[in-house]
DNA sequence: TAGATTTTTGCATACGTATGCAATTATTTC
DNA sequence: GAAATAATTGCATACGTATGCAAAAATCTA
């Protein structure tokens, strides 16, 4: 039964007061060389570890970060939950995660975040309603929509441009020929699945191109089932805008069963860049969504607001660029 | 600025003392009915909830689970945590998520668990020095290593068997009438590589079947590239055990692009069945992992340590079950 | 109904740290 | 080297909750 070692016990040993022992460990207090080299050699020890509840206690702080995620069967997010796992890491920070099954955040996760007075808060893939948000306001918590954004001017939000990446796709399938075309959505109330789409007919329709628009769900079966019926149907065109990669790989599967060859016979174009985009099989053509860019507005904006809380809302648009693969090879008969 | 309402806050509302506040959050503590209503009702009012760190700190207890994670790329750990979080949650547990680059956790992923008092430990796709885990034992913090396994005898490990499974694995290709296999390794320093291996190689030297086996690292690019390289040394066997699912479809991928037909050609049995095994393009034979048996195998133990430690440890293994696709059928040329 | 017993309550204190303030020590200035 | 200034230290207290103990209230017993 190994004895808990507090501040106090270092402080003795160290011959100093427990007052010193935690100014040694807190970031930017004035603390002398030698009182320091005492502390810590004492420290090391006892085996001393600042207790970060009583720590948060009174500081009104803490370090951690709540992360909330719905779709972790789609590889985007695992990785987006890694980088901000090690780049929080790097300043100190720890991650909560909190994984959802509603696009919209519920209750009980709002308690555990708030419960836990997390720094700040990231929702990957989900939203947020009004009175959730003026929960956290109240709280002073920064909050930030990761690759969702909400209609309400009340949420700061960081994403990939998604207008002007649909757009830019529309421009590119046209140009590579395309002149019936078909958009794959992703969950009908997700605002990129609704910018891809509006994005994506805005050009189309200027361009006087035929559009037919299917709705689907974001998962792989989703665009897998969704492309076999376009097939059954006979409504195959000659180029698909799938909202995200994984849903279009399920088109590709669906297309390559039914020796519907790519880009030949139509041309597939998806959303993410997520790795397996890049898989030989796939060889997707896709929107590289500025992954680091995003992460790194996000960081810098929830760093400022734990500093300085303003409870700023602002929807902040990075863009991406697309990656050209064999998805989408001029048509050569 | 909303003044932060605290326990007596909420006493001095209802017309009791702070303690009886406490107690009507605190599990198994007495209190009458009728404080009870006053109290909520004055927590409702007030909009109070408990401060988890001023409870933490007196209880030196928290509700959080520390849960390692290194390989998120594969997809079968994305679902293990999400698994996990939705588990304890129902019991009211967190998860704090750590996220390690090595395969040994390192000391400042090990700070920031005993920094947090966390509950428990699970490590999922990682070890732990000795010297890590006597920390943990010191303070008295019960930890899981999910899918991996040490031969010191002072862990707890729960797995799947993957020594019957990849003997099965081998008795099966055999059956089916294979007669040159070939075994890809994942991370050389891995239980999980080490046994299936070692079951892999037993039943197939038994049988005297011929048998060749590579090192890879349980990636697809590294599934890939190895069976490109066997394809290129005019190594083709006609069975293939591939120790994860991920690298399996990577090996699919390159037979594919070099026109080896599955299973006519050569047949592939991978490890894991995540959902890619059974997209359509893939349709691969694989080992079910029996999951949710060992995360509730998981849960009960450190459920059980939790409540009262004891540090015992065991070796936890789980059947699971051989799960027969497209690419092991019966060869027909 | 009075006494015995159980349940509920409030008081006071403890958990381990950070921090304002005053006292002490070290450093600078002339 | 003395005075002025700056840096460091210790003291005491506060953070918001849980809990042992004793007092009070409620319930039971006969």
């Amino acid at each position: 039964m190994i004895p808990k070692v507090t501040a106090k016990d270092v402080a003795k040993l160290a011959g100093v007061s427990q007052s010193s022992v935690s100014r040694v460990y807190f970031e930017g207090a004035s603390v002398s060389a030698k009182t320091k080299k005492k502390v810590l050699e004492a420290a090391e020890e006892l085996g001393y570890r600042p207790n970060e509840f009583a720590r948060s206690l009174i500081t009104n702080r803490t370090k951690i970060i709540g992360l909330v995620m719905k779709g972790v069967q789609n590889p985007f997010y695992p990785q987006v939950l890694k980088q901000f796992t090690s780049e929080f890491k790097k300043i100190g920070y720890s991650i909560l995660f909190v994984h959802t099954n509603n696009d919209e955040i519920q209750k009980d996760d709002i308690d555990i975040l708030l419960n836990y007075h997390v720094a700040a808060v990231i929702i990957t893939d989900a939203t947020l309603s009004l009175s959730a948000m003026e929960e956290f306001k109240d709280n002073k918590i920064p909050v930030v929509l990761f690759n969702r954004k909400v209609v309400k001017s009340d949420f700061y939000s960081v994403c990939c441009n998604n207008l002007k990446a649909s757009e830019a796709i529309g421009e590119f399938l046209i140009a590579e020929g395309c002149t019936k075309l078909a958009y794959i959505a992703g969950n009908a109330n997700t605002s990129t699945s609704i910018e891809r789409e509006r994005g994506f007919t805005n050009i189309v329709e200027k361009h006087n191109v035929h559009l037919k628009k299917y709705s689907s769900d974001y998962t792989y079966e989703g665009g897998y089932n969704t492309a076999r019926e376009i097939i059954s149907k006979k409504q195959l065109p000659d180029g698909f805008f799938v909202a995200n990669d994984i849903m279009a790989l399920g088109v590709l599967d669906a297309l390559r069963e039914n020796q519907i060859a790519v880009p030949n016979d139509t041309k597939v174009v998806g959303f993410d860049n997520i790795e397996m985009a890049s898989w030989p099989t796939y060889n997707l053509t896709t929107w590289e969504q500025p992954m680091d860019e995003m992460i790194a507005e996000t960081m810098t904006y929830l760093i400022n607001e734990i500093e300085n809380y303003t409870g700023i809302a602002k929807n902040i648009e990075i863009d991406g660029k697309l990656i050209v693969r064999e998805t989408t090879k001029k048509g050569v008969d």
